[in-house]
Parts: structure tokens; C-alpha cells; sequence
DNA sequence: CATCCACCGGAAATGTTGGGAC
DNA sequence: GTCCCAACATTTCCGGTGGATG
């Protein structure tokens, strides 16, 4: 009688952090020369593609540092929820809502006091659609008597000068430090070796871990699969049996990518995956054509063009969907978009 | 060279919420 | 409580875009 495939899920879950990280050594050198000697001595900017190592590379060479704090900025995306959750992981206290931002600021000056401390901003393009570039000018520039060394993270853009205002831009003067995508291969041994710890001995196919990994070098994908994979079968995990359940796990995939996004950020991501059926090539208008059907059949309130427009931008910094800007021409000033896919 | 496409995206307006001072 | 203020989510308003077309 085979024995199903899963027997420790966690190693299979993307925040499970293994001790060490292969195929970032240089990557974690460059980290460790900012941080070392107790001492921060430059701002850093890490960009790369989505399941490349970034935030796991920064949380395990940060280990070791006392003072510092982490902040998701798609889930914080302005200046204030950013301070309010770094104050609150500096300080363990809870801050309301109501204070100025000014508040907040002279705060995080007291708490900072003569220690050295470490920020880090993951999801960077989130805070920057909104008023990010103030915050980081204020990081910069705040007048402590400790260090505040700041770790900028984006997934979208390799470049963070044109992103930002000069006079940002030069107080922050950061290191620049790129992810390449892992080659297939490299994947492949990533996944194998999460495989060995969750599941059971002779359980998982070479040929199926093969095909995931030579679809998607994104290690977070490639990990919701393979933990699909594992979880809807009863015995061995096939090539045919992946093969079954991409489509599934990549739906998995994008769910967690969404999962603290709102209700109409779902609504229109499954307008413009079924547009997508339909048709090659998507446009603004027709995508919430489909968001308002869509509220209509699930009784929810229909939110505003103006709105929807923001949270289209929102699926792309996800990179679930592809989107071409049109500023004028013949088609008029708009977006073409395409689903993304595993 | 005027017009048109179709909506981008900035800015101001609106309504809600919670903190601080009285 | 009441008043004022700021942050925030969302709506309302609208100027602007640039290549094709006539």
C-alpha cells in the first residue's frame, strides 16, 4: 500500500527559511561587507525577479543584527503605515491611528536614540506609488546619533534612481545589489532539496520536479506547486500528475500573491484571466466591463475606473498580468494587458 | 493640420475614523 | 462629550496624450 507523498508540509512553505541559501554566495557576501562590524555603513538597494532569494537572503545575513525591523510594503504602502510598523517592532508597543506623521517621525528619532538600526523595505514599488519617496527622504535624513541603515527591496525595477527624486536619490546613495532569475537546474536542486525534508523516500519522480522547474525558475511558484502536487495525490508524484494540476497550483500562487489584497483586486484579476480566454489582447475599458458583471454576480459594490486603474497597477508589480501603456495613438490612451502565467 | 480615439493619472473633494486638548 | 486635525479610501473632475485618418 503506498503512503501519501506529504509527510512535513512545512519545509514545502515559502516562509520556511533553510539555513543556508545555495547559489547566493556572492550575493550574501556583498550583504555581510554592508553589516559587518556591527556597523552599517551604506544603504542598500536589492532588486531582482519574484522568487529569486531576495527577502530569504536578507532576513538570514541579518540574523544576527539586534535592531532592526522588516516591513511588507504592499501591505504598508504609505509613509505612515510604514513608520507605524516600524515603530511597533522597535518598540513592541501598539500605535493607533490619528497621530500626525510629524508624530511619528519625532518617535522613531527618541526610539532610534545612539543605536545603530536597520530598515528594511521589502516591495519597495507599493510605498513609491504612494508617498514613499517622502519617507525615504526622511529615513535619510533623520538626525540620530546612531547609524539607520536602510535595505530597499523591489522585484520591478533595477534602477531606483528614476524612480525617486535626486535629492533622495543622493542622501540615500545606496549599493546596488542584483538577483539573476536561478537557471533550471538550479531550481531544480533548491526544490529538491525541500522535497527531501517534506516529503516521503521514492515519492516524487525526477521527471516531474524536472518539468516544474524548466516551466518556472520562481522558487515560491515552483514550491506551491510542488506542495499541490504533493497534497493531490495518494501515491507517487508523476510528470503527468504536475502536469494535471499547473494550472491549479498556479490559481494557488496567485491566491497567496493576493491574499491580503482586497476583494476587488480579486474580482479584477478573475475578470481579466477570463477576458483572457477569450482574447489575445485586453484593454482598460473592456476588463472593467467585466469587474462590473463580475460585483454584479457576487453582490458586491462596484468601486470607480479612477480606482480600479490603482489596482491594476497593483496585479502588475505582482507580475500576474502583463500590461503595455498606449499614451494616445490610434487605439487612444490606454493599457493593453495579458494574463501572466507559470 | 484638425480631429478623434479611450482612458491615463494628477488633483481636489468627500466621508470616515481615531487621537489629543479642552 | 465636543471640537479640531490628519490619514486614508474612494469618488469626482478633467486636462492631456500622439498616431492614424481624412
Amino acid at each position: 500500500m503506498p503512503e501519501p507523498p506529504l509527510k512535513d508540509p512545512t519545509p514545502l512553505q515559502t516562509n520556511y527559511i533553510p539555513q543556508n541559501i545555495e547559489y547566493r554566495e556572492q550575493e550574501i557576501e556583498a550583504l555581510r561587507d554592508v553589516f559587518s562590524n556591527e556597523s552599517v555603513s551604506q544603504n542598500l538597494f536589492i532588486h531582482g525577479p519574484q522568487g529569486t532569494g531576495k527577502t530569504h537572503v536578507t532576513h538570514l545575513t541579518l540574523q544576527e543584527i539586534d535592531n532592526k525591523c522588516y516591513v511588507d510594503c504592499s501591505k504598508h504602502d504609505t509613509q505612515y503605515k510604514a513608520l507605524k510598523q516600524v515603530l511597533q517592532q522597535l518598540t513592541g508597543e501598539k500605535i493607533g491611528d490619528g497621530y500626525h506623521t510629524s508624530d511619528l517621525q519625532r518617535k522613531l528619532v527618541e526610539k532610534t536614540g545612539v543605536l545603530d538600526t536597520v530598515v528594511i523595505l521589502d516591495e519597495i514599488d507599493f510605498l513609491l506609488l504612494n508617498d514613499g519617496d517622502d519617507l525615504l527622504y526622511f529615513l535619510t535624513r533623520m538626525e540620530t546619533r546612531g547609524q539607520t541603515g536602510l535595505v530597499l527591496i523591489s522585484s520591478n525595477h533595477e534602477d531606483l534612481k528614476n524612480k525617486i527624486e535626486e535629492r533622495t536619490y543622493s542622501s540615500l546613495q545606496p549599493r546596488r545589489i542584483g538577483f539573476e532569475p536561478y537557471t533550471a537546474e538550479e531550481a531544480f536542486q533548491i526544490l529538491l532539496k525541500r522535497a527531501q525534508k517534506a516529503l516521503t523516500d521514492q515519492s516524487l519522480q525526477k521527471a516531474a520536479l524536472t518539468y516544474i522547474t524548466a516551466t518556472t525558475q520562481n522558487i515560491t511558484a515552483g514550491l506551491y506547486w510542488l506542495k499541490h502536487a504533493a497534497e493531490t495525490t495518494n501515491s507517487v508524484i508523476t510528470e503527468s500528475h504536475t502536469q494535471d494540476v499547473q494550472e491549479q497550483a498556479f490559481e494557488k500562487y496567485a491566491g497567496h500573491l493576493l491574499s491580503h489584497f482586497s476583494e476587488h483586486h480579486r474580482l479584477l484579476y478573475q475578470a481579466v484571466q477570463e477576458l483572457d480566454v477569450e482574447n489575445n489582447s485586453i484593454n482598460t475599458g473592456d476588463i472593467y466591463t467585466r469587474y462590473e458583471e463580475l460585483c454584479k454576480t457576487y453582490n458586491e459594490n462596484t468601486l470607480s475606473k479612477r480606482r480600479l486603474s490603482d489596482f491594476l497597477k497593483h496585479l502588475e508589480l505582482l507580475d500576474l498580468i502583463e500590461a503595455e501603456y498606449h499614451y494616445g495613438g490610434q487605439e487612444g490612451k490606454t493599457r493593453d494587458v495579458k494574463l501572466a502565467s507559470l
